[in-house]
DNA sequence: GGCCAGGCTAGCA
DNA sequence: TGCTAGCATGGC
């Protein structure tokens, strides 16, 4: 991935088609998010790299996308680091014309892609995070599943403050380890997904799981490496899939939101049955994860 | 006030 | 192997 230095920021060339506006309007769908803050034309995220904290501010020429860097300046080394996420965050080594063209010729997709064209899967880069909020929002409302987010962020992350604003970062695998049950269960996570998310940051604060081991694997295998952690089923194997390893065959079928954004769709009186999207779905082999993603954006408003 | 939420596990037939 | 009660609480 190309990427130069300018000064206090660097810019990352934009693949085609590339829309910031609408990957700033999902980034921007619930007003308790904590990872990032969108303003207008821009989104300002935390990083951590080779240790230091790094608050960035991103924005596009149209042609590239520009990050600078607020509060530090980094070294050459911790640039490409950025660089690398953000290629990671706004998926953009993913070719979208096989989407474009398939959808295109599906009736269910056509207005949605036509849209949105150029939205992105916003992913998230980093494997625990990418679990442990897949697993805090299980079965609950999604307003709720932030509320707990943003507890457990702002009680065990990291964070910055910049000119009277603070940005938090995701807790470490490290700090979650040492936590208890009930020190987690305060927050009001079920005992369950406490336990969940406890015994996962042990494993991967041990070394027993990483994003790096799994990358070495192909995808069915990681599916079945992701299936084998306690609390992790099918939806959230193929959402972290989906969100995380940039998989775009996964296909969450059984998200209710998925569910939702059909039935408005499709114009039904109900929500279709998991036989009814998977033959809507024959159409979309091989990019499941944004025909979902981008039916998920038709849930919420046009704001920002 | 009742139903539903970006599900999963364990236990039962 | 397949099915489902129970989880546990907030949002609307």
């Amino acid at each position: 991935m190309k990427w130069s230095n300018r000064g206090s920021s660097i810019e990352l060339n934009l693949p085609h088609p590339f829309s910031f506006d609408e990957c700033l309007r999902f980034l921007a769908r619930s007003g308790q998010e904590v990872l990032h803050e969108v303003g207008e034309g821009e989104v300002v995220k935390l990083l951590k790299v080779e240790g230091e904290l790094v608050l960035c501010r991103v924005t596009s020429t149209g042609e590239a996308l520009n990050v600078a860097f607020l509060n530090t300046s980094p070294s050459q080394c911790a640039r490409e680091l950025v660089a690398d996420y953000m290629v990671e965050w706004f998926d953009l080594e993913q070719d979208l014309s096989g989407f474009m063209e398939m959808a295109g010729r599906d009736p269910v997709l056509k207005p949605f892609a036509e849209r949105y064209e150029g939205m992105r899967i916003l992913c998230i880069p980093d494997l625990f995070e990418a679990l442990v909020w897949a697993i805090l929002g299980q079965q609950i409302n999604l307003t709720f599943a932030y509320t707990l987010k943003k507890r457990f962020v702002e009680r065990y992350g990291e964070s910055v403050t910049f000119n009277g604003s603070t940005h938090w970062l995701f807790p470490s695998c490290e700090r979650v380890a040492t936590l208890s049950i009930d020190e987690l269960r305060e927050l009001q996570l079920t005992r369950r997904k406490a336990e969940y998310v406890l015994d996962l940051a042990k494993a991967m604060e041990r070394g027993e799981l990483s994003k790096e081991a799994l990358l070495q694997l192909d995808a069915s295998a990681i599916r079945e490496n992701l299936l084998a952690i306690r609390g992790v089923g099918a939806w959230t194997a193929d959402y972290v899939r989906m969100k995380c390893f940039h998989d775009r065959s996964a296909f969450p079928v059984a998200d209710v939101g998925l569910h939702l954004a059909l039935k408005e769709a499709l114009g039904l009186e109900r929500k279709p049955t998991i036989e009814e999207i998977e033959e809507l779905a024959i159409n979309w082999k091989g990019w499941e994860a944004y025909a979902t993603f981008y039916l998920w954006r038709s849930l919420y408003g046009e704001g920002v």
